[in-house]
DNA sequence: GGTTATTGACTTTCTTTGACTTTCATTTTT
DNA sequence: AAAAATGAAAGTCAAAGAAAGTCAATAACC
């Protein structure tokens, strides 16, 4: 049972893929030919296409609005040193978490199997402890592990 | 008169068998052709499906929601299994855990970079919280990232 | 009597929808 | 020409809907 939200993500990224990673779409015109409510479309948006995630969203609204996706393409490393100095604090949840690992195996800097252990190391049922301390504990396991992939790869 | 929960565990052996050792269904479907409560469906996964006795189970909620069960390969796992049932309790130390991953590598089980990736999870300094419960901390990762592995070599 | 099953009430998570708001461009009034 | 009205977008937020999870109370079975 296919959810609408992952066809419209879909829809997105092939779109994305013709379009050399940029592209703009009119909301309604997207809400009618998946015959939706206009802020589905938001809602994938701000699910599917996070900063996090690697992308990101400008739009304008009024006539001739738009909405203007931009898949941001760093560089690897850099990418890298930004998630350790400035994105990951002290603190990050879990959601947070796996979307940057999977935006880092979509990069190809992890595999799919490094992705999966990865995730399994920040799960919030992997920590076994109280909550007010795990969104911290994720951060460590999570900069720990960037930290060596930084390293093997140079 | 054989029991439900019995008669369920047989539904779903065979469906895993037809399919692979993999299969998706719907909780709620699946109460609805057995009538029964949903929940009876948690109590046969619970019971008949555990990792114990060789399945993995991953789920997810809301529109679209499903359970997925996996039949894991016992016999090429023994050795994971082993450390899941028996080796690793509920605290182990990062020598420990160093020692098995580089087993792991060792034995095929994991690649270079996998090893180096786990290591860093469960290191003492990526683990930032009092001493006494890393020990505990590092186990449940530990045992997150085997479960994982279990179902990627499947 | 103790273990194993069954049920149901309640919770959590994720998705979809709709009513209402804000912003911008264009057209109409004054 | 400036101001006001209109219409055309997109944004927000909360409610409804659609699943699965949890847990404790009861029931059934050795």
């Amino acid at each position: 049972m296919a959810r609408l939200s992952d066809m419209i993500e879909e829809f997105i990224k092939a779109l994305l893929e013709e379009s050399n990673g940029q592209l703009e779409l009119q909301r309604n015109e997207l809400a009618d030919y998946f015959e939706c409510a206009p802020s589905q479309i938001n809602y994938v948006l701000a699910t599917r296409f996070s900063l996090d995630r690697g992308y990101y969203i400008e739009s304008r609204r009024g006539g001739g609005g738009y909405i203007r996706i931009i898949r941001l393409d760093m560089d690897s490393n850099d990418y890298i040193m930004y998630l350790l100095k400035e994105r990951i604090g002290n603190r990050i949840s879990q959601q947070a978490a796996e979307d940057i690992i999977h935006h880092m195996l979509d990069k190809g800097i992890i595999t799919e199997r490094e992705s999966l252990i990865m995730k399994a190391a920040i799960q919030d049922k992997g920590i076994g402890i109280p909550t007010s301390l795990k969104d911290n504990v994720r951060a460590s396991i999570m900069k720990a592990m960037l930290t060596t992939i930084l390293k093997l790869r140079n």
